[in-house]
DNA sequence: TTCTCGCAATTTGTGCACATCTTGTGCGGT
DNA sequence: ACCGCACAAGATGTGCACAAATTGCGAGAA
């Protein structure tokens, strides 16, 4: 591995956030690097090398992965070590279970009439599936499903029902990309059915029928955990 | 106020228990003291005066605070302080319908038939909330209320749904108290609409129809909402 | 009197050294 | 050769001192 000692990826670091900001940034980038299997389940992480690299100590450092233990994402053993979770299928099935009822309520609770903007975001969104097809990327694929999931969270206002759902979200995601790079699922074939369910979803935003928006994408989430399980 | 240093209450703490069990006792007294209002809505908590309470140091206390925050319990402001949150009626109202739709889910996703003990569980709350008729008690009230809760949680194996119900119940179950206390609800009447309610799930639990429970519970949440409100 | 500026007190956030716990390894006995 | 125990290495957990940030108070000028 590299030598660098300061962030390596994205911006060059405003040097001067408040305590919070950083504190996000630095959860949203571990979780983001959990997510994209960069961390892959099972994988010891170090408090002290994350520090270094972060370029702060190890006292905020552990208040980030104190968090992603809360969120399930790794579980950490005094004496032993800092571990990325992993998820057995009975565990999956649950998370599974719950999020198809979730995303129902998600277009029914609280919901608040698509803006034309996030229709635009929609319209890009499909955009990069369909460029998918001509190059597929697991990790491409994945940014492009979680980016979708956060633009539709946008459907509710209902702040709660946002947070579980981004949760559980997060809980899973990683799971499916492991499948789909073990090839235990086929990416062409699962990139082919997701431009179908965003163009979908897109021509169901602009009739407004966001009850429409909920039984297609609890639609995909069942198809797509019984692929996974096959 | 009292100048004990060591925890006053329950146990005289067995001494030697592990960190992370340390850790869950002191979060779980201390959720227990927001929603019981022993800490009200904007009360300042001292991070030393609660360390030194506890017999430990601001590190690991650090660690429950955190975790409180998360869970939309206190907030912590650098240089100002922590506080305990207050809930105005929109967000109020933004929990309770989620907590109306979950409430379902908690009998008919992924039951467990109620068991015998559970039952028996059940029916010494009932014995409680009769008992209550006669010497009223907002404080009592709501550890009744917990207790029923936590008994009923027990009835779906999805461990997502309970751990997020679990939250969103601690979220919102101090504010209730808290217009109970201030008269804006009538406590007896209460007491008394509780008694039937407990008295109906209880027979819904021995006929097996865990369907039914969830309507039983959403209208008690729905109307006890109404009753806050007015 | 009133407004403004600045300092001091208080509180949360951070860094670092040390305590505690687990695990692997190697030595010695059987 | 094998079993067991003790110790060392390395990880997380804790305590403490200091840094950073906000707020309130008070002195001084207009």
């Amino acid at each position: 591995m590299d030598e660098t000692l300061t962030d390596p990826r994205d911006e060059p670091l405003p040097e001067s956030l408040s305590a919070r900001d950083r504190f996000d940034k630095i959860h949203d980038d571990m979780r983001s690097r959990i997510c994209l299997l960069e961390y892959p389940p099972g994988m010891k992480l170090s408090e002290t090398e994350l520090a270094t690299e972060f370029g702060i100590s190890r006292t905020p450092l552990r208040r980030v992965l104190a968090r992603l233990e809360d969120e399930g994402l790794v579980t950490s053993v005094h004496g032993v070590g800092t571990m990325v979770t992993t998820m057995d299928m009975a565990e999956l099935a649950q998370v599974y279970r719950l999020r198809k009822e979730l995303v129902l309520l998600q277009t029914s609770l609280d919901t608040v009439p698509p803006s034309p903007a996030l229709i635009a975001r929609v319209e890009q969104l499909l955009g990069r599936a369909e460029a998918l097809k001509s190059a597929p990327s697991a990790k491409e694929f994945s940014m492009l499903d979680r980016d979708m999931f956060l633009t539709l969270l946008d459907l509710t206002a209902n702040a709660p029902l946002r947070l579980m759902s981004e949760r559980l979200y997060f809980r899973t995601a990683r799971i499916w990309l492991q499948q789909v790079t073990a090839s235990q699922i086929d990416l062409m074939q699962e990139i082919e059915i997701y431009a179908g369910e965003v163009q979908d979803i897109l021509d169901a935003l602009k009739l407004g029928d966001l009850d429409a928006i909920g039984h297609i994408r609890r639609g995909h989430i069942s198809l797509s955990f019984a692929r996974m399980q096959k």
